[in-house]
DNA sequence: ATTGGCACTCACAGCATGACAGTGCCAGTG
DNA sequence: CACTGGCACTGTCATGCTGTGAGTGCCAAT
């Protein structure tokens, strides 16, 4: 049984390599497994028999099929670490980095590079962050810009349109409300600080006051899951021979924030992997997604990860997702 | 000649249609030219020998050159308006985006949608912008937040990190200063406008305000043109049969903001067709690119385009990169 | 100038062929 | 009883051949 399980990594490893059907002479010959081929077809015949290796024709060598892959990933112990150049080329890329637009860019061209996948991060989750500032700026008489800071470095910002005029000296004193109420305080918890604010202004300035309130919950509340960045894109190019069938459907998926958003999932600190059919998603069966969670305290507030095919290098794959998770939420901790 | 020119159309509409190579045979009987396949065979003869059109192999029918496209696109007179749904379509997606980062998004997915090509569009150049507004926010004892608000709807803000305290009185003080020297004026124009501001302040502060005007300068300046946003990917799949040798360095090339820019290039009101080689980017002969400015007050203040084969249809594209054009130039009039 | 006719050229699909990689099964062996 | 060598079998793939058809260029006739 555990040689089985042997034959399986090695046909896994084999095929990941050489994105060929590998037969039982070459695997007796290239993994010092020290048995013939003979008794390697017999094993073979089994896990085909348990539905994790496949043959795509007769006459041909086997191939994992998604749960190969499955069994194969479920019993590595360790993903593979990060080479020291790659380490380097970590730090340098985010080094520099000036807000959180350009961490998260820089982070999702970085894991791109890497990985040699389609890259995916997702901005800290405003349901997850807490109220670091809330600013409220007059642009014209009848017209005012809301500025949401995160403790996590978002922004968020949305113009308000008012009836009539709204006093500087109101302006203020929301302003001053609206902090003492919430900072420091989570976003979800917002609808209910700031059920009553409206009650401590003069009547004629409670509706634009209820406006402004409605549009930063909105700010918070609605919109919060939202944002996504893609990159490497183009690899996708190069792991597909059979393409315009296969990458096509990836590639509309891809443009959809939604699907993306369901992808990533709910940030959870431990390593997913979904594996082909595993995915709901029918047009990204024959890829597989890694994603880890990543925040400053430790504590995920977003997710982020690769999609590749499922003939991918899964332990390389794993190291370099959960090391850019690491580093991100290091950095995350130090600078924003 | 005239007649000459009419086969090259004919040639051209035929191909874009049809992706096939066009014989005289079939040209005479679809396009209701009275003439017969002898005649269009001299005619093309010398099409050919003006490098306008190519046959593949000897027994194939001809295909247009990029110069041909060129005399083409040139000939036309009027672009292809847009059908009633379309119209409407366009007024539908735009209708209740909430604030700049809302309104090109929105346009970017409709551009791809409505042309089945990848879609580009900048956001407004903070350098043909003016300042309506500078914000700072103070957030902890040494950081406070900058925010830059432009008359075109853009809002950039960066995290400055300060030595020492910097006092709330202080902090007004150059709030004001920074908004009576600059609301109104061209971003280009910010690095004289404030260069004497920190002599206004008591020494201990100064160099703290010499700190957050080159945070200013460099958010108005150096990242200006910096944002660009790319859909409608996957439409690349859609047009190419000859895929992975094709696709995979558009997508590259796709992926640089570098590229998008110097594909965009500088905005200006009229349209712009590039034709395969015309472009410098080699990644990018095979594509043609469309682009046009737009701006709310009529003048560009950024570019936005599409970028497809060459075998493109031009006259639609070119209506609708237009069209959409002046609905956003429109829609930012109104609405920002 | 235009056209019908004709010989010519290639690309391409269809088919047969042989080589080859890999298998399953069976009988023999320690 | 697990393992192995041998062997017949199967299906893919590359190769080469062939006929067909689309399309051309050229020429003589109108």
């Amino acid at each position: 049984m555990e040689r089985r399980m042997e034959i399986l990594r090695a046909i896994v490893e084999d095929y990941v390599a050489t994105q060929e059907p590998v037969g039982s002479k070459v695997l007796a010959a290239r993994h010092g497994l020290s048995i013939s081929p003979a008794t390697i077809r017999n094993e073979m015949a089994a896990l085909e028999e348990e539905g994790l290796i496949i043959q795509p024709h007769t006459s041909a060598g086997r191939i994992p099929t998604d749960l190969g892959y499955r069994v194969f990933v479920d019993r590595l112990s360790t993903v593979k670490p990060l080479s020291a150049p790659e380490r380097r080329a970590i730090d340098t890329f985010l080094e520099g980095a000036v807000d959180l637009d350009d961490v998260v860019a820089r982070t999702v061209k970085l894991l791109a590079h890497v990985t040699h996948q389609v890259a995916i991060v997702q901005y800290p989750s405003l349901t997850r962050s807490s109220v670091r500032h809330i600013e409220v700026i007059s642009l014209a008489t009848n017209r005012i810009m809301l500025v949401l800071i995160a403790d996590t470095g978002r922004v968020e910002q949305r113009i308000v349109e008012l009836n009539g005029e709204f006093s500087e000296t109101n302006l203020s004193l929301l302003r001053n409300k609206l902090n003492s109420l919430s900072v420091g305080k989570k976003l979800s918890a917002l609808p209910n600080l700031l059920d009553n604010l409206a009650d401590d202004f003069l009547k004629d300035v409670r509706t634009n006051v209820l406006t402004i309130v409605a549009v930063l919950l909105e700010m918070a509340i609605e919109k919060s899951e939202e944002r996504v960045v893609v990159s490497g894109t183009s690899n996708l190019a190069r792991h597909a021979p059979d393409f315009s069938t296969n990458v096509h459907p990836v590639l509309e998926a891809l443009e959809e924030q939604v699907v993306l958003l369901r992808l990533l999932g709910e940030a959870v600190d431990e390593m997913k992997v979904r594996i082909g059919h595993e995915q709901e998603n029918k047009k990204l069966h024959g890829t597989s997604v890694i994603t880890t969670g990543y925040g400053p305290t430790g504590e995920a507030v977003a997710t982020l990860g690769i999609i590749g095919p499922t003939r991918m290098d899964y332990p390389g794959s794993m190291g370099a997702v959960s090391a850019v998770a690491r580093y991100l939420s290091r950095f995350l901790q130090d600078e924003i």
